[in-house]
DNA sequence: TCGTGATCATCT
DNA sequence: AGATGATCACGA
């Protein structure tokens, strides 16, 4: 592991230069990116939803305030990790962006935040990330994905079915099982927070939610990305 | 409090 | 097993 002693890496001038730093990554361990980054591994796995995205974040030199902007302001390049099984295949969904409320009814596809998000994902997939404790999880293969034309026309098409419905006072009647690709999901720190949201006649208070990607949607473009047959899995 | 980073725990 | 609904940590 390269730069061992930094705990945080400049930004990246260049996708080149994101990619190479990304893929140095493949096959390494998150104990060992923690060791080289000075960064000890929280204790238990349960509090440590969000450590390895950060982690991997320090590492490539992501903006730490780049708050609603990408992760590489400069690059307009979103970093994800993701968890995937030991056949690489992603198992859980992945959250994009949460849903403000206020907003519903007059943000368009074309200016959305979630379309934003998702122009340029950096992938870099985390195997065995539900079956192997936190340090012993390894780094796959970066790769980088900018949605089609298809894929954007599917994404829009569920993107404008749920902002849609949310406009309309219809939150509580969506679950995660409305969109094909896309789903709305609970998004807070438990389930007793409360926002206001369009209700069918007044506003009313409704759970905070967020768009995640289905993890069937996400295995589609790990898996048309991923060129190398038969990769040496573990 | 809200938005970022997600994974956990349970139900089907 | 896979997906849903719930939850954890942190910074501004």
């Amino acid at each position: 592991m390269e730069n061992a002693g930094s705990s945080r890496r400049q930004p990246p001038q260049t996708e080149t230069e994101l990619m190479v730093r990304a893929r140095a990554l493949c096959g390494h361990t998150v104990a060992e990116l923690a060791q080289a980054l000075q960064t000890p591994l929280p204790a238990e796995s349960r509090r440590a939803k969000g450590f390895v995205g950060q982690l991997v974040e320090a590492a490539l030199g992501a903006d730490r305030y780049a708050g609603e902007r990408p992760d590489f302001p400069q690059l307009g390049i979103e970093l994800k990790t993701i968890p995937v099984d030991r056949r690489g295949r992603s198992a859980e969904s992945t959250f994009v962006c949460s849903i403000n409320f206020g907003r519903t009814e007059t943000e368009t596809w074309e200016c959305s935040r979630f379309r934003q998000r998702i122009l340029c994902v950096l992938w870099l997939p985390v195997q065995c990330a539900k079956e192997a404790a936190l340090g012993e999880r390894r780094f796959g293969q970066a790769c980088l994905w900018r949605p089609t034309s298809s894929e954007l026309e599917s994404l829009r098409q569920d993107w404008e079915y749920l902002i849609g419905a949310i406009g309309a006072g219809q939150l509580a009647r969506l679950t995660a099982r409305a969109g094909r690709y896309l789903q709305v999901r609970p998004k807070a720190a438990h389930a007793r927070v409360t926002r206001w949201a369009p209700g069918e006649d007044a506003p009313q208070k409704d759970l905070p939610v967020g768009f995640y990607l289905r993890a069937q949607f996400t295995a589609a473009i790990l898996g048309r990305l991923t060129q190398v047959a038969g990769g040496e899995n573990q």
